[in-house]
DNA sequence: CGAATAGTCAAGTTAAAACTTTAGTGTTTG
DNA sequence: CAAACACTAAAGTTTTAACTTGACTATTCG
């Protein structure tokens, strides 16, 4: 699976869409971004490991409580896949770029 | 489903990302659209209704070729929300205006 | 006009995600 | 040191989403 299609499929989910919304705030503990929640620790905490593989969040843990933040690679890599569906150019630079490899 | 919702569940498959990016470059019609997939025209049809409801792509029947083309809309909309977590100000000077009218 | 093309609709099947339960680890607190 | 706390692992269940099949409509071509 791709960076790009981890990144997808990670935000395709509205929970973890809210988790991400809520730590663009401030960082948080695992228990603090579970409880708006209804539904068990461990599904949250399944959620926060597809985060995390996607690099869009980062954590630590500390003593008995990991503590969780907003990770710049993923939202950078949304933003270099976004950036090259706005301004076709780009993507069709690319392709000579690719093309001229060759 | 909000906006945002839909337009990240939409780019979380696979497929359907596949094709924003083949869009990029070009319109294309279903059947096109469809060739290098492993499914049937109408699944292919189900995905971009998906796309289409997401404001990701806009579609126009001409006779009995439907063609398909990126939308702005969509595009937008992701840009705005991808903004909001890389600059983390943005977001508080928001949460000031909500408070503030309140 | 008949056949082929391009796509669509409704309904059912299959495969993938999300979520739960149970049981457990290491960590702090009284 | 016992109890509460914060989380984690494994395994099974349920829900959701993707995909298929078969039948059908509208358009173009010979």
């Amino acid at each position: 699976m791709s960076d790009i299609a981890k990144i997808f499929h990670a935000l395709g989910d509205p929970t973890r869409r809210d988790m991400v919304e809520r730590l663009t705030d401030a960082p948080l503990s695992v228990s603090k971004l579970a409880e708006p929640y209804a539904m068990s620790l461990t599904a949250v905490g399944q959620h926060l490991a597809i985060l995390e593989a996607a690099g869009l969040v980062t954590t630590q843990k500390t003593g008995r409580v990991r503590t969780c933040a907003l990770a710049q690679p993923g939202l950078d890599a949304l933003g270099e896949w976004l950036a090259a569906r706005r301004s076709p150019w780009a993507r069709k630079l690319d392709a000579l770029g690719d093309m001229l490899d060759e």
